[in-house]
DNA sequence: GATAAAAGTTAGATTAGGCTAACTTTATTG
DNA sequence: CAATAAAGTTAGCCTAATCTAACTTTTATC
C-alpha cells in the first residue's frame, strides 16, 4: 500500500507529533533531510489518502488512520530491532540502520513470525514500546534520571534519544537497559550526577546524559 | 550502490544467461514483467556502469563485474531464504517473496550474521547453491529424476524451477529436499515414473514433474 | 532475394520523489 | 502597527523507472 518514502514520512510525523500533537513543515523536512517543498507535496498526497490533516500554512497532524499506519511502521521497525539484538546477536547500537530498511518489507507473516519467536516483546532494545498489531502504543511511565533524588536506586528502562554516539557512550560505561543504579550525589553547579552500579562504584554522568536516561 | 531495480535486473540477467551465456531484451523484459523499452534503457545504464555488455540489436551479456554483482544479490536472496526456513520456521514455499524484498537490504553485516548463525550454508531451501562472498557459485552436479534408470535409488538435491504451485504439489506428497526415493517403474507411453519413498510406497510422478526434480 | 514477421530502438509522456529560486503568508518585534 | 524575519507555498526543473506508439533492424519464409 504505502511506499517506503510514505512510511518514512508517517513515522517521522508520528515522532514529531508525539509530544505536541502537531508538527511543522520545516520540522518534518529537517527530520527527514528533505526540503520544505518536498514536504508540502508529500504531505498533500498523504492528506488525499486521509492520513494527514493538512491546510495551507497550518500545522500538520496525523488523522487517526494516519496515526495507526505510522504506528504499524514503528511496530515493524522496533520488532526488527529487537529481533536483530535478541535473535541475531547485534549490539543495540548497530540495529537502527538495518531496521530502517527492513521496516519497509511488506509481509505481515514476516513480522508476525519475528514477534512470535521472541515471545511478543513489549519494548525494543532501547526501551521504546513496540506498538501492538492495532497500532496502539502502551508505554511505561518513566522518569528522567536527572530528576531522581540523591539516594534513590532506579533501573534504566529507556532512552530519550538514541544516537550512535550516545549508545557508544553508554556501552563504554557498561550502561544498558535494565542496569540498576543508585544516585550517589548531585553536583549543584552543573547538575551532574554521581551514580554507582555493578562494576562501577563511582561514575559521573553529566546532566545532559542523565536527562536522556529514562528510569522506572 | 545499486538500486533495488538495478539489483533485480542483474539477478534476472544472471538467471537468463546462466544457460546460454546471453539473453534477449524481450526475455529479460518478460522475466521482470516490464516492457522492452524499459529493458533497453536500464541495460544501457548498466552498460555505462560496466556491468553489462551491450550493443544495439545484439544479445545481452553480463561483464565479469556484472556477474559478480548479480551473484552477490543472489547470495543475499538465498541466504535470506535459508534463514527464513531454518531460523524462522517458514515453509520453503513461503520464503521467495519475502526474500525478494529483503535481498535489497544494504548491510553486509546483516547477511554476514545470517550466514554465521546458520553455519555458512552452501544451498538454499530449494537446493540452489548460495554464491560465496566473492560471487563464485559452486553447484553440485545433479541429474534430472526423469533421466534416472528404473531401480535406482537417489536423493532429491534441488529443483529446476520452484514456482508456488510446484512447491505445494511437492508438499502435498511429502516430497522435499533430501528425500530419498527409488524409481520403481517408468511408463513408456508418457514417461511418467512410479517412485517409492518413506510413507509413500507407490507414487506416480509425471515426466513434467520428474524433469524438475534434481537428484544426486 | 523479396516480403512478412519478430525483435529492438526511438520518441514522447507519466508518476514518484526530490531540488532551487522566487513569491506569499504568518509571526515577531521595534 | 509598520517593518522585518521566518515559515510555507508555487513554479519550474531534475532523475529514476516505467509506459505506448511509431519506427528500424534483423530474422524467417516463400
Ligand atoms: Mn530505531
Ligand atoms: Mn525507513
Ligand atoms: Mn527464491
Ligand atoms: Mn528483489
Amino acid at each position: 500500500m504505502a511506499t517506503p518514502t510514505e512510511e518514512n514520512y508517517l513515522k517521522a510525523l508520528l515522532a514529531l507529533t508525539d509530544a505536541e500533537g502537531k508538527a511543522s513543515v520545516s520540522g518534518l523536512g529537517q527530520a527527514l533531510g528533505v526540503s520544505t517543498p518536498s514536504v508540502t507535496s508529500m504531505v498533500r498526497k498523504l492528506h488525499e489518502r486521509g492520513l494527514v490533516e493538512y491546510a495551507r500554512y497550518q500545522p500538520l497532524r496525523l488523522t487517526p488512520a494516519g496515526r495507526k499506519a505510522a504506528a504499524l511502521v514503528v511496530r515493524k521497525h522496533r520488532l526488527t530491532e529487537m529481533f536483530l539484538v535478541d535473535m541475531m546477536g547485534f549490539g543495540w547500537e548497530e540495529v537502527h540502520n538495518i531496521a530502517e530498511q527492513v521496516e519497509h518489507v511488506d509481509s505481515p507473516s514476516f513480522f508476525a513470525r519475528m514477534d512470535k519467536l521472541m515471545g511478543h516483546p513489549k519494548f525494543d532494545p532501547h526501551g521504546s514500546p513496540i506498538p501492538d498489531t492495532e497500532g496502539s502504543i502502551h508505554d511505561l511511565d518513566h522518569r528522567r534520571l536527572d530528576e531522581c533524588a540523591v539516594g534513590e536506586t532506579v533501573t534504566i528502562s529507556g532512552l530519550n534519544h538514541s544516537s550512535n554516539d550516545f549508545l557508544h557512550y553508554l556501552n563504554d560505561r557498561d550502561l544498558s537497559l535494565h542496569t540498576e543504579l543508585t544516585v550517589v550525589a548531585r553536583e549543584a553547579y552543573d547538575g551532574s550526577l554521581t551514580v554507582s552500579y555493578v562494576g562501577h562504584p563511582r561514575e559521573v554522568l553529566s546532566q545532559v546524559v542523565a536527562s536522556k536516561l529514562l528510569v522506572g
